[in-house]
RNA sequence: CGGGGCGUAGCGCAGCUUGGUUAGCGCGCCAGUUUUGGGAACUGGAGGCCGAGAGUUCAAAUCUCUCCGCCCCGACCA
């Protein structure tokens, strides 16, 4: 491709719009351009680095047995009624002229077991194995980012049909290496962590997060043992409780005008909140439930869920914290609280002389102490982890990083299935459900992420696999006929050799085809400038900015010796996770 | 949905508090000349419904109201 017949407006200032380093990269280099919030186009370069992105996913779903196909972009209200997710607020909704429901696709559980159902009967089909690269259409509360969180975005989903767990299981497993290699062919260094399987539901589920500091995503992590899980997820090793010293005060009831949140109550008692506890009214079905956490921590309503052993909560709503505590919300407390569950955080245990609220309007109570002024009688894991907690598995501090999820892996088991009623004839001769596993991979994600990790301060800086290309060559001076021969000679020479390259004769001064070179992030470099008149050409990576000078009838090997040295560095690492295996 | 901010040329911004002639600056764009190893210099140009609507006023980019859009923080997030 010659530069001066590509579409890539670069720009000089970073637009208003962007936050993220990859965000602000991608514009300014041309990648994509903003339509609508969360909505992008993909301009020739970003986009040919997308389509390098699926091609690698593509030969590595294959490769673990994966059969492509595409569903519809637009899904019929009926498939997702089916299952209850009609009424996901993420949903696009759209009519058609009769005043059908249709909604575009979020995620394809519902279609892609629609197939199965209807053309698969027998063990003997199985196991399958069915993916697509699609845009979806997902109504996000918030899109941010760029291209890190649109509202439509490219993935990859795969959806696995097995007849028991052990096929499911090593169904999972390919999908595992199958992504493990995919990002490290793509560059992507990611952690695997245990993750929640959400509303999606099922059981065991794991997320490929590259750690960044501008990642969503909070990831605990344990630096002895390796475990890793999302802070959604992440469970709490219990440690001995380890009462104060302190002595025991005598409670009081102190008014607190106002103050309904912990800061409001902190503030004003000057108490730190780890001296706080609050607590939070859940309604659980019918029944209601006070849940204590210390004041400074956060309440993880999954894990309440679990300990209470119900499917759904919701927080109580004003009138039902009023007829419970008799207060207005914000003053609910422990002490003398009849009509709820108690249920608290297992760190509440070993507090003395803390912050409540008095279940009166305007009042806290202070130095309220368990077994005298209340009881508890369940505790359990109910917290957000945070750094310094204890491992799960060893027992060491758990430490903090953020992340950005590129990849997420569910076995999702018989939800779908059995719900949608699809089932097949097993070697017993008895009708089962299909046991499922779905996996996702944020394709267009990936365009943010790997530059968001892989940039200097002149611009981003592609792996080789899926550059724009993977080899610039910038002619300085096209008056020059040596110069000129020159970059055209190498230009030919390795189309001819299979170098996907561009040639950069744009007229335009050296220094901007340099800024733009380095911006655009092509992995190698190669100069014709006012050394092609002895015969030389400068070849160097956009890594390392030191120049070697080669002579012009070396330059190709010399090109295609360093573009080889890159991919060989790529597949050793694909080589390196896929034999690591599963991290359980 | 809550909190905050912003909408003026393709991009980045000033002007708005205190209304007043022709709305400005930098970059980019077009033409010409000179330049040519890290976003050139000079000269001359083109380009604006000041987000939309309503109102106040002799007069609105500027004041008031309504709406729309976008960004950030939070809530939410397969």
């Amino acid at each position: 491709m010659r530069a001066s017949q590509l579409f890539f407006p670069t720009l000089r200032e970073v637009p208003a719009e962007a936050e993220m380093i990859s965000h602000k990269l991608l514009l300014r280099a041309g990648f994509i351009r903003r339509v609508g919030a969360g909505i992008y186009d993909y301009l020739p370069l970003g986009y040919k680095v997308l389509k390098k992105i699926e091609k690698i996913a593509r030969e590595e779903m294959d490769a673990q047995g994966g059969q492509e196909l595409l569903m519809p972009a637009i899904v019929p209200a009926e498939l997702y009624q089916e299952t209850g997710r009609w009424g996901l607020d993420v949903l696009f909704r759209l009519k058609d002229r009769n005043d059908r429901d249709y909604s575009i696709g979020f995620t394809h559980e519902e279609v892609v077991t629609d197939i199965v159902r209807r053309d698969v009967r027998s063990y003997r089909e199985l196991p399958l194995n069915l993916y697509q690269i699609q845009t979806k259409g997902r109504d996000e509360p918030r899109p941010r980012g760029g291209v890190v969180r649109g509202r439509e975005f490219i993935m990859l989903d795969s959806y696995t049909f097995d007849r028991n767990w052990e096929d499911l299981d090593r169904a999972y497993d390919k999908m595992y290496v199958a992504f493990s290699r995919t990002f490290a062919r793509c560059g992507l260094d990611t952690l695997v962590v245990e993750a929640d399987s959400g509303a999606i539901g099922g059981k065991d589920s794991q997320e490929y997060m590259v750690i960044a500091d501008s990642g969503e995503d909070m990831i605990l992590v344990c630096g002895s043992c390796g475990y890793a899980a999302n802070s959604e997820k992440c469970e709490i090793g219990e440690r001995p409780i380890k009462k104060s010293e302190e002595e025991l005060q005598s409670l009081e009831l102190v008014d607190t005008p106002g103050a309904r949140t912990i800061e409001q109550v902190t503030s004003f008692l000057k108490k730190s909140p780890k001296k706080l506890v609050k607590t939070l009214i859940y309604k659980a079905g019918d029944e209601v439930v006070a849940a204590l956490v210390r004041g400074d921590r956060e309440i993880n309503e999954p894990k309440l869920m679990r300990a209470l052993g119900v499917k759904n909560i919701e927080m109580a709503d004003a009138d039902t914290i009023e007829k419970l505590t008799g207060a207005e919300v914000g003053f609910a407390g422990p002490v003398g609280l009849n009509g709820a569950r108690i249920i608290a955080d297992r760190e509440v245990e070993a507090m003395m002389n803390f912050v409540v609220g008095a279940n009166k309007t305007d009042a806290h109570y202070i130095n309220a102490n368990i077994g005298r002024d209340l009881e508890i009688s369940e505790y359990a894991d109910l917290r957000v982890a945070s750094k310094g907690d204890a491992c799960p598995k060893c027992n060491r501090d758990l430490g903090v990083e953020r992340g950005m999820e590129v990849g997420h892996i569910f076995k999702l088991g018989d939800i779908y299935s059995e719900g949608m009623d699809a089932k097949f004839l097993d070697d017993d001769g008895r009708e089962k459900p299909f046991l499922m596993g779905c996996y996702g991979m944020g394709v267009s994600r990936m365009l943010a992420a790997i530059p968001e990790v892989n940039s200097d301060k002149d611009g981003m800086i592609w792996p080789v696999s899926v550059a724009p290309f993977e080899v610039v060559v910038i002619l300085l001076n096209s008056d020059d006929d040596a110069q000129c021969s020159a970059a055209i000679r190498l230009y030919e020479e390795l189309q001819q050799a299979g170098v996907d390259v561009l040639l950069d004769e744009r007229d335009e001064r050296p220094g901007v085809k340099f800024k733009d070179a380095d911006l655009i992030g092509c992995p190698i470099q190669v100069v014709a400038g006012r050394l092609a008149g002895e015969g030389k050409v400068e070849v160097r990576t956009r890594t390392e900015k030191d120049k070697q000078e080669v002579d012009i009838d070396n330059a190709t090997s010399r090109v295609l010796e360093l573009r080889s040295g890159l991919y060989s560095i790529l597949s050793d690492r694909a080589a390196m996770v896929s034999s690591i295996g599963k991290v359980d």
